[in-house]
This record gives structure tokens, sequence and C-alpha cells, in this order.
DNA sequence: TTGTCAATTGTCAGCGGCTGTCATTAGCCT
DNA sequence: AGGCTAATGACAGCCGCTGACAATTGACAA
């Protein structure tokens, strides 16, 4: 943070993240205006729009976070490792260190109240599974890389991706619709529904 | 089709329909304005709104009609098919059907059209994966009623659903983008994406 | 310190999607 | 034919978002 301008800059988009997202998880997506959020840290509608591309952007600014720190970790991981299990273990850590990537912008307790805002507001989820779409895009160029594969000519890939993208989805809104909204909970859900993938393929689920 | 009203009302919807399919697959569905669909039927832009909750709904009709016949085609499975094998063929017997569907309405090569500009659009390419996610929770529900299964309990419909989805979206997408837009080359792709899930989880992608 | 340049912001006008309201039209039914 | 109801049109207005231009404010050098 060099400049004057630069920390004036940084201090509107925060205060304007901020007070979008404290408004987001009180009154609700919709029932939020971009006027709101403007009048809440006194400028003009269009100055927000500088800083955000639109309503949508603000509300999914911690979920791109997170998601860029996931992205990042997969791309540290060991390339030996098998790729289903690289990517175990890149979401496990980020479970893990949600709490330094996003603590530093707003309480970890508000992401998680946003996580459940956008579950529930069908534009703001729509938003959020497409950007979830590209991203198995990216990743699958990841592993195909690593494995020396053209993701083009090799389904492989992208097909694990999305399965372990499927997962994910299937886990987050299991551990967000639940009681317990710790970090361990999560982790814990990631890893029994990976186990279960396999039983949930191959098996006959009438034997118990 | 009784009275007089409801031939007209039909009507009027259906030509709304394909003006607006035939705008969005020409001019693109950003540049289509819902004042030029009313105005290509000659009607008001309230009167579109009557029939349509909005510009996305129009633009994914044909889609819907043709989730909705697959949602059938997996209800209607013989119970002792196992979860995957009766999903697979309700696929793959909806691929077949799909000419009887919409031609109805409109000509094939329309829905193919359109399907491409919901891939391409992200607004509705955002809708489109949310309505997926909205069919994938009804198939596992259908699923576990007939294995007879808590959806909540037991997690294994939920993520068999959600894998098998993905898969689908993955065969979707590189058939849109591939070279023969026929039904046989979906069909095709199908079956031979489903079977490359096993090694693509399991499977050392190394060793050719 | 001051003057110049560039970046940031506010104001305003306007478009497109969408909704509520109310008057008008058109099909239905006796 | 005339009354009832459903469908439509016309209008006003909200909200998200954008372009254009002027006013403000920080940066930097003379």
């Amino acid at each position: 943070m060099e400049t004057l301008r630069e920390r004036k800059k940084q201090r509107t988009r925060d205060a304007l993240l901020r007070s979008a997202l404290e408004l987001f998880t009180t009154r609700g997506y919709e029932g939020t205006t971009v006027d709101d959020i403007a009048d809440a840290v006194d400028v003009s509608q269009r100055t927000f729009f500088r800083y955000f591309a639109g309503k949508e952007e603000a509300a999914l600014t911690l979920q791109e976070m997170t998601v860029a720190h996931f992205i990042e970790l997969v791309r540290e991981r060991p390339p030996q490792e098998a790729p289903m299990v690289a990517l175990r273990r890149a979401v496990l850590e980020g479970w893990g260190t949600l709490n330094d990537v996003v603590e530093a912008i707003v309480p970890v307790e508000l992401y998680l109240r946003m996580y459940r805002v956008i579950e529930s507001t069908p534009v703001l989820l729509a938003a959020h599974l497409r950007r979830s779409d590209e991203v198995e895009e990216e990743i699958a160029r990841v592993l195909a890389a690593r494995e020396g594969l053209d993701v083009d000519a090799d389904p492989r890939p992208r097909l694990a991706v999305a399965v372990f993208s499927g997962v994910m989805r299937v886990t987050g809104r299991q551990w967000s619709t639940g009681e317990d909204f710790s970090v361990e909970a999560i982790r814990e859900l990631t890893a029994r529904y990976l186990e279960q993938v396999g039983p949930a393929l191959t098996g006959n689920w009438r034997r118990a």
C-alpha cells in the first residue's frame, strides 16, 4: 500500500464489500439494492460499479478468494500423486487454511453466512455453479498437464474433475444444511463422501 | 384445444417462443430485446411476460421439455435395474426419442442451435446449470425411493446422480464443440464417456 | 509551494428486464 | 343481446447497469 490514493481505494473497496455482505446476510440478496450498499458507504452508485462488475460479483468475492486458493493448492501438489489423491488432499488442506484466507478480509462467520445466502438465492446459486464449471475446466487442464495428456483428446481429466466437483457440491450442500458449521465438520464430511463414491457407483445399494 | 380462447393463447405462446428462439439463434441472446420478440409477434411487451416468467425462461423452454422427458424415462425404468444402469439407459433412450419430443414444437435443428447458444451465453449457462442442479435432486429422490433409502441419511443416491450428471455435462459440451451434431454422435459419446468414469477415477493415467 | 497532470468520483441521462395497475377489448355463456 | 370474465394494451415506475462529461482530489515536478 504505497500511495495515499491506493490506500483510499482499498478502503473504499473494503467498505463496499463489507457493507454489501452485511446487507446481503441480513436483508437478503434480492432485498438489497446497489443504492443501499453505496449509501451505506456514502459513495455514489456509479462508484460501486467501478469497483465491482455487478451486484453478483460483490456477493461472490469471498467464494472467489477461496476458489483461487484451492486452485493454487492443486498446482502445488507433488506431481507423483495420483490425480484424485491430489484433488482430495488439496481440498482438505484448503478447508484447513480457510481461516487464513478469509479472516484477512472479514470474519469467517460472515463467509459461512454468505455461503448459505448463495445456496438459497437462485440467481447467486446459478452464478456460483457457472463459476464452478469454469474452475473445473481449469483444474482439468492442470491435471492433464501433470499427467502429460491432451484434455481434448483424453476425456479422463475432465471426467475425473467433474466427478470430484460433483462430490464437493453434494458435500457442501449437506454441510450447509446441517447443524455443525465448523471446519472440522466439513473436512470430515469431505473425506467420508469421497470414500462413498465407489460404493455409490458400483454397489448394490440394497444390501446394507 | 377446446375453446377459441385456448387455441388463440396457444398460438400466441407458440409464436412468441418461435420468434424468441429464432432471434436468439441469429442475433444472440443478449442482442435480442424482449421488445424485439414482442414486436415480431405484434403483441405488447407486457404480454410476453404473461406467457414467460422472463427472457431466460423462453430461452430454456426446449431444454426443460427434454429434461422433463428424461425424468419420466428414469421413473419408468424397471426397479430391479441397478441405479447407474437405469440412468444410463434412460439417457440413451432419451437421445433416441429426442426428435419426437422436440419436433412437435420446433425443428430439432433449432433445438441444437439453441443448445449452443445456451452453452456460450454466460447468464443462460448459469441458469441451465442451476436447473440441472434441481434435476439432480429430483432424480436422487427417485433413485432413493426405488432402493428404499432415505436421501438425507444415505449420501449414495445424491453422489451417484452428481457423478452421472457431471459425466453428462462433460459429454454434452464435448459434443457441442465437436463436428458431428447427429443424435448418434451424442449417444455414442455418452456410452463411451460413461465407460471411462472408472478408469478416470482409479486408473494410473500414465500407463496408456 | 504552487501549478500541472492524471486518477477518482459524482451527476445525469438512458437502456433493458420486469412488475403493478387500470382501462379496454374480445371470447363465453345464458 | 347483454352481462361476465379472461386476455391484452398502455402507462408508470423500480432496479441493475453503462456511457459521457464535469468536478474534485491526490501525485509529482518545477
